[in-house]
DNA sequence: AGCACGCCGACT
DNA sequence: GTCGGCGTGCTC
């Protein structure tokens, strides 16, 4: 008698549900819940999924498919993460197989590929079209071929009906199998055979060699890399390339000694993540701020799970957070440090890797899949680290004993994720993250967001504040310079007025450094036609080009498709085409202009692709080889640097004006952490602050560093308009490829949603940017009132997305829901 | 999301 | 006539 089990899994698809396999007996003793296995999926794919649950209950309305094996002989996925996939599934309205896609690094997720084979045997009988003739030559040269080949073959827009009609006439067989995933990294290791564990052996074996020269010298280089040929050395083993590269041999002569019986040569795995054997520096005393900080948090954990650390930039922090961590790893609980993206850097990682050595994991956005799975792996079983610093997908690291969870620069909207679902915010999510394991969470920033803010001002959080600087830094002096005055009496110099000019002048007599601050945002340059004001706009996507002089191309900043610089204007011909709005480069360009003499350089998304090119600006900016250093919001992130004098925000009003209920509150943040890297040891540092609008409140604010002036002010004006933390939104966004039938949908999903939410409901509208990729994009928003059940809300949205898709017209709608939007 | 099937217009 | 567009249905 056969016992029947079944599994439900989760599949890396989109739909709302699991799938149920039934598992052969070969596997029965093998399935966990949280393992990965393979398993067929629809007609041709092969997928790893993992096993959400186990269930004797055969399903009655379909026939199920087998597992095809099990890959884990132990869980990749424990149990709180399960329900926190749970949680985020439900709560940010996206399904598992999504928060699955988003968890594990790509190693780890494996699925199937299409290969077309040729036929050598194969002798055609009748004429074949000459596309059928295109993919049969290819494929008898290169045999083998994925259909993404054959379809980049010229000519072919679809092979698919050619493969078919191939497949017929049995001039070619396709096979499915499963992509490489994760590949650990070996090396070859030699030792000595078991053979020669005798003293007496190994004398003979020298004597056997004597005429051999080469081996010989190899054989006695070994027993000098082990340590000496006594038997406590025996097992040991050297590096293959080591031994080669010490006894001056061939790979070859080596490979002789193993052939001849006395060395086995083997690989073994090694670690991609670098390891180092400095030695650790230990905790710094804290200051008497710090130490009344620290000891504040401690007691505000006694009854509380989480704390709000609002302290000022250059604050000391990161000591205190080190201080709380060493705590945790002696009770032998284990904290998830988390980073917003750019402020990810050595300045931070290394200063932890001084304290906490090798048990300090990173997780970062630009490491390489393989070695993310190398962290997550460590975590799983090695248990190496103890310690994690990472970004926002860190929270889906399987951690088993977490004791508490820090959430640096907490107010850093790049935690939400945006695209693709699931939109989690990463801060919310750490939160009950840390409720599961019974952890506790410290939120750390200069400038709260208004949630969280909130959430102390109610007693939900703790608050903790720290307003002294390290080691007495004085908090900069901030000047305000009314640009549109300057620019009536013709004083600007491009971009900057005759004030920053001047300070920036002394500061170089000085020997000191300069930042300038340009958001990026609004200010990109592109290109307009001085004739007719024509403007060149993406092909797929509602927005105009950006510049790059660099590479002299117009790039979309949406879809990331790049156009060569046209000579004339499209509309009417004309050649006078000019660039116009500026950016951090043309910023570059008119800096250099005026300081002629000077080092300058850029920090932004172009010039920091990379892990490299970001880490070798700001080290040399750090060593004093870069006297200004010119970025985007990226330079305002957890960086600190020790000689900057003078800070110049070049135009404030790009960011007040943002059309975002946001705009302020990010403005705000924005200024006083481009503020906070101004200053150095006994001198006070200086800000420029160049605006339109002096009298702006906000700039008012940030000025007098007056946090809960901007606080009450904000949240004032978002309980008048209806905005967060007073009310939850819910973005849904409708795509379709169709103009018309994305209006239709739009408006049939808004009445709908009207007659349940009535008021509640706003639009739908067409957003600044209407079409993403030939996708045009119409917006609905919900704002929805405290005290309402929120799971209530999202499954009457869920049904009215649902009976929209379904309805006869709309079925290539798609409708994506933001809970939480940023 | 993929993928297959089926229906319709526009070309050799 | 067929190629290829996209609307629809299905995935354990």
């Amino acid at each position: 008698m056969k016992t029947v089990y079944f599994a439900d899994i989760i599949l890396p698809v989109p739909l709302p549900r699991l799938f149920t396999y039934e598992i052969s007996e070969e596997w029965i003793s093998n399935v966990e819940i949280g393992s990965r296995v393979i398993v067929p999926f629809g007609k041709k794919k092969i997928y790893s999924g993992i096993i959400y649950s186990l269930h004797d209950t055969k399903p009655e309305d379909y026939e199920t498919k087998e597992i095809i094996s099990v890959l884990d002989e132990t869980p990749v996925v424990n149990e709180i993460q399960l329900n926190f996939w749970n949680w985020i599934a439900q709560y940010y309205m996206c399904t598992l197989g999504e928060v699955y896609k988003a968890a594990l690094p790509s190693g780890l997720k494996l699925e199937s590929e299409t290969k077309v084979h040729y036929n050598s045997e194969f002798i055609a009988e009748e004429k074949l079209s000459p596309k059928e003739n295109l993919v049969l030559d290819y494929l008898s040269e290169n045999k083998t071929a994925t259909i993404q080949d054959l379809n980049n073959l010229t000519d072919l827009k679809n092979s698919l009906p050619i493969i078919k009609s191939l497949l017929e006439r049995e001039a070619v067989f396709i096979s499915e199998r499963l992509k490489d995933g994760y590949k650990p990294k070996t090396k070859k290791i030699i030792r000595l055979s078991e053979d020669y564990y005798k003293e007496q052996k190994i004398q003979n074996a020298f004597t056997d060699l004597g005429n051999a020269k080469k081996q010989l010298e190899i054989f006695m280089t070994f027993f000098t890399l082990i340590g000496g040929a006594n038997p406590s050395n025996f097992a040991k083993s050297i590096d293959k390339n080591v031994l080669r590269d010490k006894s001056n041999a061939s790979s070859t002569q080596i490979k002789e000694l193993v052939k001849k019986g006395y060395f086995v040569e083997e690989e073994e795995q090694i670690s991609r993540l670098t390891k180092s054997n400095d030695s650790l520096r230990g905790v710094h005393q804290l200051s008497e701020s710090q130490q009344k900080a620290y000891d504040q948090i401690k007691t505000h954990f006694e009854d509380k799970n989480s704390v709000l650390l609002h302290g000022v930039t250059s604050s000391g922090k990161t000591e205190i957070y080190i201080h709380l961590i060493k705590e945790q790893l002696e009770k032998g609980k284990k904290v998830l440090y988390l980073l917003p993206e750019i402020a990810l850097t050595t300045q931070i990682t290394s200063r932890l890797k001084k304290v906490f050595g090798n048990e300090l994991g990173i997780y970062h956005s630009k490491y390489t899949d393989a070695e993310r799975v190398e962290v997550y792996d460590d975590i799983l079983k090695n248990n190496n680290y103890k310690v994690v610093v990472g970004v926002r997908s860190s929270v889906f690291l399987p951690f088993d004993n977490l004791g508490l969870i820090i959430i640096d620069e907490e107010h850093e909207n790049t935690y939400k994720q945006f695209d693709p679902a699931p939109r989690y915010h990463a801060r919310d999510a750490a939160m009950v993250l840390a409720h599961y394991h019974g952890a506790k969470v410290l939120l750390g920033t200069a400038t709260p967001s208004l949630e969280s803010y909130q959430n102390a001002q109610l007693g939900k959080y703790g608050l903790v504040e720290l307003f002294e600087r390290y080691e007495g830094i004085q908090m900069p002096r901030i000047i305000t310079v009314n640009v549109r005055e300057e620019r009536r009496k013709k004083k600007m110099n491009s971009h900057f007025s005759p004030v920053l000019v001047q300070h920036i002048n002394e500061a170089l007599e000085n020997d000191e450094k300069i930042i300038l601050f340009q958001n990026r945002r609004g200010f990109s340059p592109y290109l307009e036609c001085n004739q007719c004001g024509w403007v060149p706009k993406c092909d797929y996507c509602d927005v105009s080009m950006t510049y790059h002089k660099h590479i002299n191309q117009l790039t979309c900043h949406y879809c990331g498709n790049s156009y060569t610089l046209p000579r004339v204007c499209k509309a009417c011909g004309s050649p006078s085409l000019q660039t116009k709005g500026f950016g951090t480069e043309k910023i570059e360009e008119d800096i250099k202009l005026i300081f002629p003499e000077v080092k300058v350089a850029r920090m932004d998304l172009d010039t920091s692709r990379t892990r490299k090119s970001h880490e070798t600006i700001i080290g040399n900016f750090e060593r004093g080889e870069i006297d200004i250093l010119i970025g985007t919001q990226m330079i305002s992130k957890g960086l600190d640097f020790d000689h900057v004098s003078v800070v110049g925000i070049l135009n404030a009003d790009s960011m007040l004006n943002y059309p975002d209920f946001r705009a302020f509150e990010r403005s705000f943040q924005l200024m006083s952490q481009v503020s906070g890297r101004a200053g150095r040891k006994k001198k006070q540092g200086t800000v420029i602050l160049q605006t339109s609008n002096p009298d702006n409140p906000v700039i008012i604010d940030v000025i007098n560093n007056n946090f809960n002036q901007h606080f009450h002010s904000q949240m004032e004006e978002r309980k008048a308009y209806k905005y967060p933390p007073y009310y939850r939104l819910i973005y849904l966004t409708v795509k379709h490829r169709n103009q018309n039938t994305v209006n239709q949908a739009s408006d049939y999903l808004g009445e709908y949603l009207r007659s349940v939410f009535s008021h509640r409901v706003v639009g739908p509208q067409a957003p600044t940017i209407s079409k993403i990729q030939n996708w045009h994009l119409r917006k609905i928003m919900l704002k929805i009132e405290g005290g309402v059940s929120l799971t209530k809300v999202k499954d009457l949205i869920q049904d009215a997305i649902t009976t929209l898709v379904s309805h006869p017209g709309f079925k290539a709608t798609i409708v994506q829901a933001d809970v939480d939007p940023m």
